[in-house]
DNA sequence: TCTGGGGTCCTAGGACCC
DNA sequence: TCTGGGGTCCTAGGACCC
């Protein structure tokens, strides 16, 4: 019997709208769209009239006039996350948050505790029904990717266990488009050469694929369709960047205009950077056209931060330099994002500790409160880390 | 399909350093 | 004099994901 895969694949089912329909009763079976100018969500019942999400709410409404449309209610969503992750972290402390919405976990070596990976996500599926209320849709499988192929071909409200000896089976006769990576533009270049499934990209081989779709891309598919994908799942990855933008429509703006919206978005994002104690380097400055065509402008600082003058400062300096390109071509879209993302009372040490002792330990962290003046430098995340290793300092 | 808001990763050239 | 090679950082753009 071949070993069954231990990554489970957990992504909750038109997350929006079920949440809306979980809160109301009254939406139950109805076809329900989130959000009015394009669909965030759409409930099954819309997605079974073709409305899908990112449609402009126009379209949509055409295709599904007896739908309702709610406003969406953020603070909702995010409480139904933390209450679904908290599912997810009692099943196993292995949890790789994706989205909103999805996570992978790593169930391997609970068999004695838990039953087999199976046993468990069906558990993880009954919890999150009985524990917030929404349906949820799990794929089992041996690698990140199988996993997530599985729970998509799964959803709604299913279960997906792809066998290590069953692998290829699954996922040949599957389209391109299922392999993560592929969008439209390299569908369009895969399927100008024939190659429609996942099949197709494993036989054709690595270096015709290279040559079709770049080094990177190329590496990239052709593992994935061949089964190979040896990331593991990673708990407690945090964002390298944090941004708002906003959407504003055609018609000229003026100058003040722009920096009136630029104010507000720099300030929603520095907020949203203090109250997660992280600072940055890189401010970035999003633009899109009249014709949808894109542009970013960014600016390293020499030191990071979340102060909000010095953000819009640098932030108002790139729109400055814009400001020709936007009389010409017309704007419709503003960002900005800080990237370059550190948390706020972390040292980056590296430290060659491989042999060290723990008094050799705390000897050099010791040393590191001399400097930074901490009184609580922990040495908990050094163990057993390789280097370099970032030191959390606790707020005096 | 006349298009929101929040992200990630990769590539490529130039600056700069050794 | 006119030339190596490697590494890192910064900027800009592009593709993709939910």
């Amino acid at each position: 019997m071949a070993a069954e895969g231990t990554i489970l694949h957990a992504d909750l089912d038109a997350f929006y709208a079920s949440v809306e329909q979980r809160d109301d009763p009254g939406l139950r079976g109805r076809p329900v769209i989130v959000g009015g100018g394009v669909v965030l969500a759409a409930s099954y019942e819309a997605k079974a009239r073709g409305v899908r999400t990112a449609m402009g709410g126009y379209l949509a409404r055409r295709l599904c006039p007896e739908a309702v449309v709610v406003p969406p209610r953020m603070s909702a969503y995010s409480a139904a996350s933390k209450a679904v992750f908290e599912v997810f972290r009692d099943t196993t402390p292995v949890v790789e948050g994706l989205s909103i919405d999805e996570a992978f976990l790593d169930v391997g070596g609970l068999r004695r505790l838990r039953g087999s990976p199976l046993d468990i996500a069906a558990r993880l599926r009954d919890d999150v029904r009985t524990r917030v209320g929404l349906p949820i849709t799990v794929g089992v499988a041996r690698t990140k990717f199988l996993a997530k192929v599985a729970s998509g071909v799964a959803k709604p409200d299913g279960l997906l266990s792809v066998p290590p000896d069953g692998e290829m089976a699954f996922l040949h006769p599957l389209p391109v488009e299922r392999l993560w990576g592929v969008g439209p533009v390299t569908s369009g270049k895969l399927r100008a050469r024939g190659i429609v499934t996942v099949g197709h990209v494993a036989r054709i081989g690595e270096a015709a694929l290279i040559s079709m779709v770049g080094q990177g891309a190329g590496r990239h598919l052709y593992a994935l369709a061949v089964g190979r994908d040896p990331r593991p799942v990673q708990v407690g990855r945090r964002r390298g960047s944090m941004g708002a933008q906003h959407a504003l429509g055609r018609g000229p703006r003026t100058p003040e205009d722009l920096d009136a919206v630029l104010s507000e978005l720099v300030d929603r994002v520095t907020r949203r950077m203090r109250a997660a104690s992280r600072v940055g380097r890189t401010v970035v400055l999003r633009l899109r056209f009249a014709d949808f065509t894109r542009a970013t402008r960014s600016h390293t600082l020499p030191r990071p931060t979340s102060h909000t003058p010095l953000v819009l400062a640098t932030a108002r300096g790139l729109l400055a330099a814009s400001l020709p390109a936007i009389s010409q071509r017309g704007v419709t879209l503003v960002g900005v994002a800080v990237g370059n993302l550190d948390d706020g009372r972390t040292v980056q040490l590296e430290l060659p500790f491989d042999g060290w002792s723990g008094a050799e330990l705390d000897g050099a962290l010791d040393a590191v409160r001399d400097r930074f003046g901490s009184r609580a430098v922990t040495r908990g995340t050094l163990l057993g880390r390789p280097d370099p290793v970032a030191v959390p300092l606790l707020p005096d």
